[in-house]
DNA sequence: CGATATATTGAAGACTATCAACTACTGTGG
DNA sequence: CCACAGTAGTTGATAGTCTTCAATATATCG
């Protein structure tokens, strides 16, 4: 295997690995140990996918897992009603797909939420290659663990919180992950509808729009479609951490 | 080491693994591979934990993960506010705290409901023989990912679904588990409280209380303080599989 | 057997969903 | 370039479900 087969370029530009940004913590190259790498490296396939377009389906055969390198992907699933729940948005540098380890297919489906590039890895590649490659299994690894412990965030969320207080949380998560990247975590660009964030959030679409509206009246953020600009990051980290309305706690 | 050395007995009864009813899926050992077994698997501390003890706390230090031998186990995580979700209920199987790979700390607590033979495994050691065995890395990685099918299902149903459908599903869980592990479906024992039911999904203790009292008038179960017997699984099932108050789905 | 935790039941009120109407954007085609 | 259609988002009124508070009953443990 040449080297160059390592690296496919997609419009001769960014789809070197090289260039990547999240090389750091690829899964497809050990770059701790590069003396290892041309060996045990995956041949990443980058994948352009448009707004709208699917990576997969839920019950569709599970061959890799998707690395977003760029561009946001929803996940959701659909219950046997046929009522559509979003489970997720995923940003760059997050891997989408894993949960179908453990049944073989996947039981969500990814869809593109505007056009994406995305590292696509053969599973079977990607358990040898942690075979070898103890930094890339702690990874992968982790990975999992981090999906378990945002899932779980959310639940405590969903279950205890008030609708204001669940959107508050989503916006300060949204500014996080924009701050993460390196953007001012004061301007957030909102990838995904109204109707999407409610799916997450447990919420009408009605409801997201109005605590939308009433945040806004009360100065702490601008609302201009999918662009939400936070003023008053105080005010809003208050209503996140609001105490929920007295839960009794179960303790022995 | 000798061979005995992996085998460390407690009260001198049940705790040989040759005795344990998950050797197939143990992750202590590469079972498949057995010409390997004595040097790979990983010396087993089962401890015996009782009902109020806990076996790790959120914040504590990530060392092992734990895997239920006998007995029940509860999750929780506390919100910065204090108040307290239950995030899982585990039976003999399950693998419990790798949701700490990610931080390298306990993000939820574990406590015993009932009184319980944990198997605990070094999580460096099991990485260690990770490396070595497909098998067990393939255990591992299904472990973690059916984790997250569990916590996105139950996010499906805390949002879409009323609380007599998520109760009437939390019984058919538990009846399933029960069956799986060859006891009566139609008989359930309750490990947990009204309030932990109430946590895990999302309801005030009285709408827990309500609602198996409203089941039992309608002759689909019989509450027996924590015993359940289940009259009507086909009843009890369509409320469970019951539409959803129509949400309107987000699709492009 | 008494004390405390757990569970049940009732009444009132809050939050959010639902239904309905309307507005604003997006993109397409004349 | 503008008009139109269709989608996405907003706003208002009403109703339902579940929580909260309160009181009582039942179980558990010392």
């Amino acid at each position: 295997m040449s080297p160059t087969a390592q690296v496919i370029s997609i419009g001769g530009r960014q789809a070197r690995c090289e260039n990547c940004g999240h090389i750091g913590s690829c899964m497809a190259r050990d770059a701790d140990n590069p003396e290892a790498s041309g060996r045990h490296d995956i041949p990443v396939v980058p994948r352009i996918v448009h707004r709208g377009e699917h990576l997969f389906r839920a019950g569709e055969s599970f061959e890799n897992v998707y690395v977003v390198r760029s561009g946001a992907v929803k996940t959701y699933v659909i219950s046997s009603q046929g009522d559509v729940h979003v489970t997720g948005f995923h940003l760059p540098g997050d891997l989408v797909g894993a949960d179908a380890i453990a049944s073989g297919q996947h039981v969500c489906s990814a869809e593109a939420l505007d056009t994406c590039s995305i590292c696509v890895l053969p599973f079977d590649r990607l358990t040898a290659l942690c075979m070898r490659s103890p930094t890339v299994q702690l990874r992968l690894l982790k990975h999992l663990s981090s999906t378990i412990v945002r899932d779980e965030a959310l639940l405590l969320r969903l279950g205890q919180r008030t609708a204001e207080q669940r959107l508050a949380a989503f916006l300060l998560e949204q500014a996080e992950r924009r701050r993460v990247q390196g953007y001012s975590p004061y301007e957030v660009n909102l990838a995904m509808s109204r109707a999407d964030i409610g799916s997450y959030l447990a919420l009408a679409v009605e409801t997201v729009s109005r605590i939308l509206t009433r945040l806004q009246e009360h100065d702490i953020i601008t609302v201009q479609r999918n662009r939400i600009r936070i003023r008053d990051l105080a005010a809003l980290e208050a209503l996140a951490e609001e105490a929920p309305p007295s839960r009794r706690a179960a303790a022995h």
